[in-house]
DNA sequence: GGCCGTCTTTACGCGTTCTTGATGGCCCGA
DNA sequence: TCGGGCCATCAAGAACGCGTAAAGACGGCC
């Protein structure tokens, strides 16, 4: 289900949107003011935020910039402020698109629609990952060993993307749980223990001794290249 | 250079947009109608259109649907309609934005600035995606199986159209339920399983083995050159 | 109204994947 | 030297996802 943030300080509007969207079979989150809306949108991933730029604490165009600093999820601005330097302002900082208020509901829902396609169609150049063994292809999630394609399971590529995404760096066990298995699993440690023990016997050539797949005893798992 | 693709019936707003554009860098090129917007996209591959609705032969809406059946280049559509509805239609038709008459120039600018940004690297400019079995042309919209050409419904195409424009990479099941079925569909993992078996039925030679219309088991599907 | 092509929905068998518990090794501090 | 963490490995049942067939629902067209 496609997920939305929607970030106002006017409960109605909020209102407004949550019944539309929900109504439309999205799943909405909302925020009121800026720094719950920055949290919330690390917490939720959502795919797509509607955002207010007028709000309570946070300047619009700086929440724009706190969420630009570590996703690319599509911000569509909403404001009551119809000078150009403003909307300039807000794309430049990298808001996707920019709705005056009042706003029709349908045509918002057009750019919603038209926001989430393009995230969806558009393709980003994502590195290949190599090591002496094997190589890991992020953007067609493919993984080769000495020419021979090896067959990973969902859960198996999803730890191995993680590793692979930091290559050299330690990524805590607690990391690895929450992003694969979800916030309710990151205690469940032997998860990781099974699913590393697979990942080294496809792709080490010694699995007893891995040379990439890194065990840091009481921390987490390195991806060594 | 970037270069754009400015479509619009009245000079003096062309001359406008000539003028900014060049003197930012921007390659420029023009059409007075849709007939020649659409030979002048194909000949010159504009990384971006800004597309006046009201054009002397043909309506916009079409105009965008004759680009988007083969390319992916952002669509800025400029209108003078302020009604809700014809900017819902441009949109849903594949627009990536709307800018009502009159407008600032340099809100248009960002705007032009923020549809290339998305656009990264695109992945299909070849329209006709070959496989040892089968071609799927993406600009005709057809498919040939040894000579005979293949008859498939609107959703087995839109499937095949997606996979095919993303050759060799995995697709998740969930973009493809996304852009196939919409977003309250993305659940509904079955169709994918229904509709790729009439495909493989369609065109592979062996559909308990499918050669080029892999699954991906728990993550996606994957077209096979 | 009846036909036809298409889409949606249900059901079932089968192979794969995930989860879970058990066992044993290693390292380090007591 | 012993004990407690922590880790690696193995194995087996449960749960899941896939392919396939076929029936029902829908809508356009004659």
């Amino acid at each position: 289900m496609t997920s939305v943030l929607v970030v106002d300080d006017e409960p109605q509007i909020v209102r407004a949107l949550r019944i539309n969207l929900s109504a439309r079979g999205y799943d909405v989150l909302t925020a009121f003011d800026g720094k719950t809306a920055l949290s919330v949108a690390v917490e939720g991933k959502p795919d797509v935020v509607v955002l207010d730029l007028g709000l309570p604490d946070i300047d619009g165009v700086d929440v724009i910039a706190g969420l630009r600093g570590w996703s690319s999820m599509p911000i569509i601005v909403l404001s009551a402020r119809t000078d150009s330097s403003t909307k300039v302002e807000a794309l430049d900082a990298g808001a996707d698109d920019y709705v005056t208020k009042p706003f029709g509901m349908d045509e918002l829902l057009a750019r919603l629609r038209a926001a989430v396609r393009r995230k969806t169609t558009q393709v980003v150049d994502e590195p290949i990952v190599r090591t002496s063994t094997f190589t890991v292809d992020l953007a067609d999630k493919r993984v080769h060993r000495e020419d021979r394609e090896v067959h990973l399971t969902p859960t198996e590529w999803g730890l191995l993307e993680i590793l692979a995404r930091h290559p050299g760096r330690l990524v805590s066990q607690k990391q690895l749980l929450q992003e694969v298995w979800g916030p309710m699993h990151v205690n469940e440690t032997q998860y990781l223990r099974v699913y590393l023990a697979q990942l080294r016997r496809k792709l080490e050539h010694d699995p007893a001794h891995p040379k990439h797949l890194i065990t840091e005893p009481g921390m987490g798992y390195r991806f060594q290249l």
